[in-house]
DNA sequence: CAGATACATTGACAAGTCTCGATATATTAG
DNA sequence: CTAATATATCGAGACTTGTCAATGTATCTG
């Protein structure tokens, strides 16, 4: 047994309830999505726009090849920050009504009471 | 040439300033840092005691082995959203604080005018 | 000093990610 | 239909990441 001394409350910690799944995933998608400094240029990038952006845009704008812009896109609409929709041949990406709330969001990833 | 029509503004979209490296920084390691769900939850856990909190405690509340928690505290540690001091022989983590600061930032990550 | 304890570092492996070239799909023009 | 264009998907390579066992480092006890 030992006779060292411990920080007061060490090892004796609140529980904290964990982020449901669904909300973890919901966050963790974003977190992942923008934690890709590409990713996060080309939100930014649509987001700054006043009209509309195609893919083709971002292809020109961005040194990458289609497909990996392809790929960003992609996971950039499912977390729900971008919509797009269909426009004859080309594919226009929006800024999704909710996206700055949904940023807002991560300003609440801490528990209450530090 | 093609007589084919393209949508209105479309791939002429104006210049974003991309964010500065400093910036870039700044936010990228907190969107690495907690999109890993592991370390959200280490942090939201740092988050909710109200005592300190030694590295044993975060050892024994989640399932993983001392040195991967050594890792994942390091990570947290770059992000500057948690600090620690030695007291003894213990690691003692804390919020910064300015985390909650730090993270309401992300809100901003997006530039003016969609 | 030797032994114990708490944490950090190293090295390795599996899994995931970013990227591209090649190819497929969908749509339009003629 | 055929050709052209915009985007998506596939497959592969290089790189990164999360994890652990083994080991190293620092501190305390006696």
């Amino acid at each position: 047994m030992s006779t060292r001394q411990r920080p007061t409350n060490c090892c004796q910690p609140k529980a904290v309830r964990p982020l449901t799944e669904r909300g973890a995933e919901r966050v963790g998608s974003v977190l992942n999505a923008l934690g890709d400094r590409t990713r996060l240029e080309i939100l930014r990038f649509v987001a700054g726009q006043t009209g509309p952006v195609c893919a083709c845009d971002i292809v020109d704008r961005f040194d990458l090849s289609q497909p990996t812009v392809s790929h960003h896109m992609k996971l950039l609409l499912q977390t729900g920050l971008l919509t797009r929709e269909r426009s004859v041949l080309w594919m226009i990406y929006t800024l999704a009504p909710d996206a700055r709330e949904r940023l807002d969001e991560l300003s609440s990833l801490l528990p209450e009471q530090g």
